[in-house]
DNA sequence: CGCATAACCGACCTCTTCAGTAGGATTTGA
DNA sequence: TCAAATCCTACTGAAGAGGTCGGTTATGCG
């Protein structure tokens, strides 16, 4: 498996914080039992993307959480890599700030190392992958926007 | 990451093959000892590569692995799914024979799963990353094979 | 005020996989 | 017959996955 479900969860998390229509912030409990997943566990997920600075959280009663920017504007690399930590294909692969990519064998030996090539590949397609991906395109794959006036969002209590 | 280590060292050991010139089988002390590897797992690693039927084994003194198939005819895929098992990026995703897409979530709500459009492009990242690459691209870039009249093979003693 | 509702935080727990080791059995060429 | 090799099974220590639990702080509302 590439990912680990707390890409899963955390891409639901914030495609459920997308389809809410007004600026009402989203309880976690609520998307928990919309997606049928542990709220306990989505608290750890939501922090990192807390940290991360692709939600926003308010406090107290009637609190919870928001996107910190329009759908269209996130990408699903942030999503991802905030959940699961730096994407590379490989543990002795790091990308530096200026975009080179480092080896850790590569001066280990007399030749170079042969996997590179084929890590940098992967590396492309995925890096493609999620950053050509926003999460609006996702919102509106699984529904669109909740029209908000229908019976009621994601949140109404059984 | 991506991928472990498995990967790794058993695309490794795969290029070290097809460096290989003549058709003598190589033992894999040899190739542990030419990329530096623990020769007990790499014992592991090419069991998995020849249930795939992607190198052959010849037994006894003198014995060791070759390539089943010319280098040019193996691509990576072939490789990286015998290690690492089935390359779906989520534990819900897979692949029927017929190159349908499942998703254990599918029926799991009102709507259609919003992660499946993600994940399905980065499936399709991945895989075209690693069946367009052929193992011997990773040899010629790796310093292509050895000329088999220099110094020695790879497996020369120390 | 006081309470319910929420975010926040850290410790813990169980299970699986990773990465590697160990020990032996079997096959084969010299 | 010996050494070199594949082959096979079992084991182990460490780390991460996937949660759970208990408690603290902040806040709107009656």
């Amino acid at each position: 498996m590439l990912f680990s479900t707390k890409a899963e969860y955390g891409v639901r998390l914030m495609v459920e914080l997308g389809r809410q229509p007004g600026s009402a912030p989203v309880s976690l409990s609520a998307v928990a039992e919309a997606e049928r997943l542990p709220l306990s566990y989505l608290e750890h997920l939501v922090a990192k993307l807390r940290n991360a600075e692709l939600v926003t959280s308010t406090r107290g009663a009637h609190g919870g959480y928001r996107l910190a920017q329009p759908a269209e504007a996130i990408t699903l690399d942030q999503v991802v890599e905030a959940l699961e930590g730096q994407i590379a294909p490989m543990e002795c692969f790091h990308e530096t700030p200026e975009g080179k990519v480092l080896c850790s064998h590569e001066s280990d030996g007399d030749r170079a190392c042969a996997t590179k090539l084929l890590w940098t590949r992967v590396q492309g397609g995925v890096t493609k992958a999620l950053a050509g991906t926003t999460l609006a395109e996702l919102v509106e794959f699984s529904g669109g926007v909740a029209s908000g006036a229908e019976k009621a969002p994601v949140g109404s209590v059984a």
